[in-house]
DNA sequence: ATAAAATGTCAAGCTGGCTTTACATATTGA
DNA sequence: TCAATATGTAAAGCCAGCTTGACATTTTAT
């Protein structure tokens, strides 16, 4: 699964930081996910990409034989 | 947050014990899922949305003032 | 050059998603 | 009616998502 956190947090001139505040998780949740490092809830991927104005299908790609 | 994982698994003709065996996981995260307990990861969002042929947001629904 | 801001890594800990097992209560069908 | 199948509850445990804090590195701006 990769995603586009990091475009998106750029696109809209924020720092992880901010993005952080205004999601309510820590900075460190933010870097782990730019990185790619997890696979969060399905609430907080619902956080992010309605604060984009996307939906969860638009930021986060999914590959067709994804498994556990 | 609610879902429609019961009424899809029905609409496709199948038991809990056969959904969870299609997705790998435990029949109790099924009844789990379906009885609104919790809260997903997107991962397991995505593979039941697709098993079914819908978007993740087809299938579950998400309050405007959704906090965490 | 150099200070500040932004990004990243590491590590320890908590919490809730998910598993497993066992049992209780419908619901279906012969 | 009786057994089989489907759904639900409860409880204990594991693990990965997420937090916190401390520190290192890179980028930006003066």
């Amino acid at each position: 699964m990769e995603n586009k956190i990091s475009q998106l947090r750029q696109e809209h001139g924020l720092t992880q930081q901010m993005l952080a505040e205004r999601l309510s998780v820590s900075r460190q949740t933010i870097i782990s996910l730019e990185t790619g490092r997890y696979n969060p809830s399905i609430r907080l991927a619902w956080q992010i990409s309605h604060l984009f104005g996307k939906t969860i299908e638009d930021v986060f790609i999914f590959q067709e034989d994804e498994k556990k």
